[in-house]
DNA sequence: GATGAATGAGTCTTCATTCAT
DNA sequence: AATGAATGAAGACTCATTCAT
């Protein structure tokens, strides 16, 4: 029965890449050793090698895995019908990323930024990267236009332009919670209202 | 004549950080060795060791000068007195960091996504990079203080809010440019610009 | 039924020789791993371990059976009671190596020297080798023999002599085959009695 | 001054290929590990990784100089003006590898076996024997002209027939002192001598 | 009787750092 | 002041073998 098989090979792989990430999040990428893993996930250094090709396929899966669960966070709130208003949605996502980053051993700002460092010197995590904010900006772009077609927003603006300064709201907001410890998802949407408000208001 | 000497080790330094800077612009800050750094800058092991306490010394005076010249960079263009609208200010800033990062061999963006993730596993880089951005916002604060007494901005919003959320946007636009490698300081002015604007223009 | 069991255990004995053999021939005898032999043969771990003690038990027995083959091969050609030259034996042995040697997967010449390194670190195997040769070459010896009592060599030189000699010729035939991958059984043949022949012919 | 630095160099490396072709004698070319070397040749990790780029580079290296003082040390014999008969050359040959060969720890024989073996699995070994086995026998073909040419040997027999069986002889010799240690230059002298000698004599 | 997951000792190799010259 | 040879601890990875199921 091969179904006992992948089961617990699905689970060993879980098992090693949440040890990973535990490591990652410590240390960052690079400098965690397959023995740091191999503690972490309590399994031995061969049973690392049946499950992954050997470090390089672990980083990738760790961090596929973790854009994986990254996406599944913020879709429903971009696909929410009842979104109104541009600062609100930011307020949500950025909340969003921060109660998910606040479960003790997985900070998912401190791991975004290791993520993105070793992506600039793995091929194919480039592009899984590449790849995956991409099509994250696309659904902005739709958010967007559909703002548009409520009358939202300005009808007039390219839904792409609009959809990379929102990415950047939110990545922006990853960084300083990492770097500068202050960021607050409350404030990023106040900061944004206030650009958007006229000036004499 | 201790004056030449100080030129001496001053240029020596700064031979042995650009040489650091090359390499781990491509490989990442933990991936580099200190014999590539030696094959950079063409100089000898115990010379890096005569100038630079070891391996991390280099990595946090290197990351430490990148920041200053980043901080040289977008003075001016905080400071400059006719600056009128936060788009434009925006626009100016990632032109900047733009055109600095399209110098062969050294791209700033890359570089900072590497130092943002050295500095979660690195004590004395991650308070040089937090009181860096904490005061790059004081600064954005300033600005923002500037406009609401020019009647530009909402003088009802919190300053530091609307920095948080000035920074983020060039952050932001620092992780696009180094991931999906398309960041535009236009479409991130247009897209501002059509957040800001009354939605039925 | 033990002799069913007997039967399998044989059976599956041949299967894990002809495939380390496979292996072997490829690789050399150390470098080839139990896991290459696993799936070369198709059998589980575990099932190895069962029917050999362990690796060095698997090289002990392939060279083993190896050896017997090459005896089998080669017995009825010193036998043959035709056999009037030393010329033709040499021929007709070093023929008779070629083609065993040119199927697929199996090259007898390669082996040999696989084997012959493998002695030199291996009590058991050093001490079956030995016999093994000073067996064949005792049969050379007797052919020697025969051939002098018919007249057809000089009857007063040692056979054992002749014997070390003849065996040089056909192990030197198996180096140069594996080695300069060009030894011909003519040519060495013709080499071979153009040595005997009067030099002014 | 870099010829130090060079002498210096050579001398590490031949320190270091000593002490491998003492631990290659010992377990063949595979079972020996660079620990092994090491502690052999006294030196450290780093250091060997300083003059060679690796295990495989230490075995091509070490078989390589082996090669060339083999062929150093047969050259003059093959040379010698007043060589008359073919017996008399293989037992001078045969000599001088067995003495060769009694040096401790360096046994030009057993070495050659694990050379042989290790050959079929390496491509620059395989290249490389390959060439100085076809160069020896064409040496041992120029001989075999000269001899005809002073009429000791029958002018019609191809001369690289004549060398391959000639080799032959020689490399047969080599494994039979590995194997059945009992190898002997006189014995093969006397041998090919009765061959070579009319039956009735 | 058979499987294949698990092990831990061992392998090759690298690297930041030091020290004799 | 400067060199570059040397180090040893640690890194990723492998492999013959065992054992629970």
């Amino acid at each position: 029965m091969p179904k006992i098989s992948d089961e617990h090979r699905a689970a060993r792989q879980a098992q090693i890449l949440d040890a990973a990430w535990r490591c990652f999040y410590r240390q960052g990428v690079q400098a965690t050793t397959m023995e740091q893993i191999m503690a972490e996930s309590g399994l031995s250094a061969s049973a690392m090698y049946r499950y992954f090709a050997g470090k390089d396929d672990i980083i990738v899966a760790a961090i596929s895995s973790s854009l994986s669960r990254l996406g599944q966070l913020l879709e429903p709130i971009l696909e929410a019908p009842q979104q109104r208003s541009v600062p609100a949605l930011l307020q949500q996502v950025t909340a969003a990323i921060q109660s998910f980053s606040e479960r003790p051993g997985f900070n998912l700002c401190r791991i975004a930024l290791h993520g993105w460092s070793e992506a600039q010197r793995n091929e194919r995590l480039r592009g899984l990267m590449r790849d995956f904010y991409a099509a994250f900006r696309d659904r902005l772009a739709d958010r967007v236009r559909r703002w548009q077609a409520e009358g939202a927003l300005d009808a007039g603006a390219p839904p792409q332009d609009v959809a990379q300064t929102l990415l950047s709201l939110i990545v922006g907001f990853v960084v300083q919670s990492a770097i500068v410890h202050d960021a607050d998802p409350a404030a990023h949407g106040r900061g944004l209202a206030a650009l958007c408000a006229p000036a004499s208001a």
